[in-house]
DNA sequence: ACGAGAACCTGTTTGC
DNA sequence: TGCAAACAGGTTCTCG
């Protein structure tokens, strides 16, 4: 479910409710997600001020007043909503965690596949961790150019769709907005990565910050599960050119073409054969 | 070393 | 109508 625009909406909608505050209670409801909680988990934040948000990938990160970050990722099915305590919302059987802050907010972690984690690490070890060492620079900072992106395309024999998916290549960038960018810069999705150079990665760049961009300012797209930290839908779904819109016409100006559908690395690709090349 | 495919888990939609 | 298969926004492991 979330990519890099579905984690930023929840960064920014958890950001007033945790920044500053004290994590006063801690309910860890199961022993493990995609992976194992750490030993003593729910010891260790208790009581911990949280005193930054941020965000790297897909990937959430609380710092701690100690020092410690807590490393949430949201997986495929992944959400944090907030809820005052003592709400009559029910509790749900996929509700895995619920942080209670020293004045009564709520945020509950619900993901009902559990393809989601949560550990911890510590500042100092952050960029040495196993889950963030190896990711490539945000797509939106200014690192991310053609001639960046370009490098570490070089000499990839993998189709392009899915050499955007390698958060070794770009971070972030997931299913939906590969897809999406894609059919803005007008590059077959089955052209080889190391084929992505040049004019074609000058249009690419900005067709994946573009995208990017459009897609946090419409608070992410909700498909099925997505939903803001305040528990309203994102829109940007309304706004797909391709994904999820096999057979109907191509957008894209001038072009006559519809959208088609194939499958790489197991995964749906949508896009418009006649207007990407 | 690289790339393809399966696996992880649950819920919903689609097709026979 | 009912049941089984296919599919879903991600990541990681195994195998060739």
């Amino acid at each position: 479910m979330p990519e890099l625009p579905e984690v930023e909406t929840v960064r920014r909608g958890l950001d007033p409710v945790l920044r500053g505050h004290v994590l006063a209670l801690v309910e860890q409801r199961r022993p493990n997600l995609r992976i194992p909680f750490p030993d003593g988990f729910v010891d260790r934040i208790t009581g911990r001020t949280v005193t930054a948000l941020r965000r790297r990938a897909k990937y959430l990160l609380f710092d701690l007043d100690d020092g410690q970050v807590l490393i949430c990722h949201l997986g495929m099915s992944g959400r944090m909503t907030i809820q005052p305590r003592g709400s009559n919302q029910p509790a749900d059987r996929h509700d895995h965690v619920v942080f209670t802050t020293d004045d009564g907010m709520q945020v509950v972690y619900n993901d009902h596949r559990r393809f989601g984690l949560m550990t911890l690490t510590t500042s100092r070890q952050e960029a040495d961790h196993p889950l963030l060492a190896k990711l490539a620079p945000d797509p939106l900072e200014d690192a991310f150019t053609p001639a960046h992106l370009s490098g570490r395309l070089a000499g990839k024999a993998t189709p392009i769709k899915s050499a955007l998916l390698d958060q070794r290549v770009v971070g972030g960038v997931g299913n939906i907005y590969a897809c999406e960018a894609l059919n803005r810069a007008g590059i077959s999705p089955r052209r080889l990565a190391g084929s992505v150079a040049g004019k074609r990665c000058e249009r690419l760049v900005p067709a994946v910050i573009d995208v990017l961009r459009e897609a946090i300012a419409a608070g992410g797209s909700s498909l099925r599960d997505h939903r803001q930290a305040n528990g309203e839908l994102g829109y940007f779904q309304h706004n797909f050119r391709v994904y999820d819109r096999e057979d109907s016409p191509c957008p894209t100006r001038g072009c006559e073409g519809h959208i088609g559908r194939i499958v790489q690395a197991n995964r749906s690709t949508y896009f418009c054969s006649r207007c990407q090349r």
